[in-house]
DNA sequence: ATGGTAGTGAACAGATCTGTTCACTTGTGT
DNA sequence: ACACAAGTGAACAGATCTGTTCACTACCAT
């Protein structure tokens, strides 16, 4: 559709991801994408509208990514909440793994009420709904808040310390709650 | 005994944990705190000197906090490393709440390598032999990588999403992992 | 009273930041 | 052939960034 547009935002995520927000300056996401300064105002209002842009992407190839790994564990006749934390475990794996862009967000833009706050805080209240929708009996959904909690702990636990072996230790966790509860 | 290099670092630690490191310039900090410039870098040598002082000074209050607390309930009779989460608890109702300096570090200074980095990886490391410390039971160590990413992921849940109830959500699962096996 | 220590205030350097503007080019559909 | 849309490149504005330097002041101990 917008080539640029498309680029840029693109590029933009990966330098966020890997330097944080306010430590990626517009020039250097030009410079990365070969794109114009003029071009880049001309698709984004500003920076924050840029950032916003590469959020609402991430989000959702976030929330089609695991509701494709959650379609597939009820296709197999698994558990298909455990399957998120099996694509926690190959997303930790991977080299380009700098932690959760919305929480990183959410640490750089720390007031309550910030646009960019906001929409982390959005983006992980629709993955905890979507845990929730693929619960059995969790009446008052405070299991589905347990297993979003396990999973904001496990990428946390797993970025800062640099330990691959979070996924698998949240995932344990996970099934004890479940086995308990469902 | 250097009232200055104190009160800098009391002002930096405000202004760091409500705006973040990046977005915190060193002229806002000396406004802040009445301090010239000539002094601050008489004090440290560079931001990243002064961030890392911050970051040592909220180490050591951490661990103090939590080692007294976990005192505390040793004297109770009450199990120690649920404790922890108790101070959690009293911490996220704070007004001054943004979340663990050390996990906004991690996000903001996101490559493994770099000095504030493995700052906030050591302190997540000190605070998981803490736990492991005092628990009775735990051959392979794993029930303090869990509690530790419990933690974690309470105080981000309780920060992204403003939900004060997380550190009650982590204390029960806590608890669940505890009775299993202590 | 004299020297040392700590701090101030202000100017300065040089880089970098976001965002704007404008003349020009390139490609495309009619 | 012509209009239009999209993009370029470069200059520019104005702010802000970290860090340095220097002349001066206040205080304190000897």
């Amino acid at each position: 559709m917008q080539p640029r547009r498309q680029h840029l935002i693109d590029t933009a995520y990966r330098l966020f991801n890997e330097h944080g927000y306010h430590a990626t300056g517009i020039d250097w996401i030009l410079a990365e994408s070969g794109v114009s300064k003029a071009t880049l105002y001309k698709h984004f209002r500003s920076k924050e509208d840029l950032i916003l842009a590469v959020l609402q992407q991430r989000h959702e190839q976030l929330m089609a990514l695991l509701e494709g790994a959650i379609q597939e564990a009820k296709n197999k006749g698994e558990q298909p909440v455990l399957a998120i934390f099996d694509v926690l475990d190959e997303w930790f794996a991977t080299e380009g793994f700098f932690g959760c862009n919305f929480i990183n967000a959410s640490a750089e833009y720390s007031t309550a009420g910030d646009e960019i706050h906001e929409f982390a805080a959005r983006h992980k209240r629709d993955m905890e709904q979507l845990i929730r929708d693929n619960l059995d009996n969790d009446p008052d959904g405070s299991l589905a808040a347990e297993l979003a909690l396990l999973v904001d702990g496990a990428v946390v636990y797993a970025h800062t310390r640099g330990d691959r072996n979070a996924a698998k230790l949240a995932k344990r966790m996970a099934e004890q709650l479940l086995t308990g509860r469902e």
